[in-house]
DNA sequence: AAATATATGTTGGAAATCCAACGTGAGAGG
DNA sequence: CCTCTCACGTTGGATTTCCAACATATATTT
């Protein structure tokens, strides 16, 4: 358990309090800790609503599948992020979606009920867990946004080239690697992956970007004429 | 003024609050009016993002629009609906999105620092204003779990169907008003207007459903055979 | 290293979308 | 009543996706 405290004080709930003050909340919150392996899962569609998930080692997706079996990823969730919270804050009962493991995992599973009921002078963090609660669930309205500007481009080319040049951005770089493979890329983005990698090879050709695996770099364009 | 107050008590900001104390916090909040014509903007994407607003009467959309001019709804106000706060909450500098009135109508603009910031003796209100905030927030993300979940659909009549069973659902009958013409459900669902109109054609002559304008109703499939 | 499993790239025909153009009908305003 | 406007429906051909199948490359295991 100790080990995993790195990854809890740069986890984005427990910001602003010390080591000391998160080992005690997590007393309060009745935490658990579960060891999940590849390709298992965390929660399943329909499981109560109720807990919230923190990775502390590995990789989790959260994904839904359809009628037809097709899965869509809604999120690529690694070390230090949480999930789950989105469901029990909206007083769901059952959650509409499954958190699958993509690697052995370490996760982290607190009781929201607690989290929000809690009475204030029981610990003395509890506003400011809130407030960091609901700026994590601000962000990933922000993320929801961006999923959805690369899922409203057209075509395939444009899907992924949306999402790659904001990779760059947020990366500050041309050059950065993905948290995925290409598999879970392209249900991400709602592509064919065969369509996906055709569209790689055209860019590659055209010199447009060179990858290898999750590594990328995106290259200026070429002027011509002009 | 006054005549807004059934609205805002309606309003998941202020719920549990009464008409006093809310009055009183608009108060401390800032609160500014505002009249915006039918397809003017609210907000232009590139706007500081400090602002929270209330759809107090008419009508508006959260829009986002590509490169080419494509326009994607992101999501569809009505009065009580608030809109801007994931953004200030995550810390946003500009607007990624913007808000367009698609009617004649009268919105409300809070300063959202002024909500994180104030000091909670000031208005007793201050921490139910943040849980009713949190609470929103994780309703929105729901929101978009569900968009994500009709765009991710691979036909026009799949995401058109999905959308459809939702909303029955939602509003409790098999009969019910979607909140948008077809171009905007088109520009929200990802698909062409004139598909979808073809793919609601489709359906209504094979029985699946009836519509006129917003109203719709979905018939129960009749089975072959057996 | 060999064998196996998994990830990625490639291809071609069937199916669906995209787009522009046009037809139709309901409502607004003169 | 007429015209204008705007939302909605319809159509056909160019473009793109979809899907299954296979080829290649990379990683893992024995």
């Amino acid at each position: 358990m100790e080990r995993y405290f790195p990854v809890l004080t740069r986890c984005a709930l427990f910001q602003g309090m010390g080591q000391e003050d998160i080992k005690a909340m997590l007393g309060c919150l009745g935490a658990r800790f579960a060891s999940v392996s590849k390709g298992a899962p965390v929660f399943l569609e329909g499981d109560p609503a109720q807990l919230v998930g923190i990775v502390l080692s590995g990789g989790a997706q959260v994904v839904q599948e359809d009628y037809y079996g097709n899965r869509s990823v809604l999120s690529i969730l690694q070390p230090g992020d949480s999930f789950g919270e989105a469901f029990s804050c909206a007083g769901l009962e059952e959650l509409p979606v499954s958190v699958i493991a993509v690697q052995d995992s370490q996760v982290l599973l607190l009781d929201c009920r607690r989290i929000l009921t809690m009475c204030s002078h029981t610990c003395h963090f509890h506003s400011l867990l809130i407030e960091n609660i609901l700026q994590g669930l601000a962000r990933k309205n922000l993320a929801f946004t961006q999923k959805v500007r690369y899922m409203s481009q057209k075509t395939t080319r444009d899907k992924l080239m949306t999402y790659l040049l904001d990779q760059a951005k947020q990366q500050g770089s041309a050059e950065f690697v993905i948290p995925c493979d290409r598999q879970t890329l392209a249900d991400y983005l709602g592509v064919e992956r065969s369509a996906m990698s055709a569209e790689l090879g055209k860019l590659k050709r055209s010199g447009r970007l060179d990858t290898k695996g999750s590594w990328f770099r995106l290259n200026p364009v070429e002027q011509h004429g002009l």
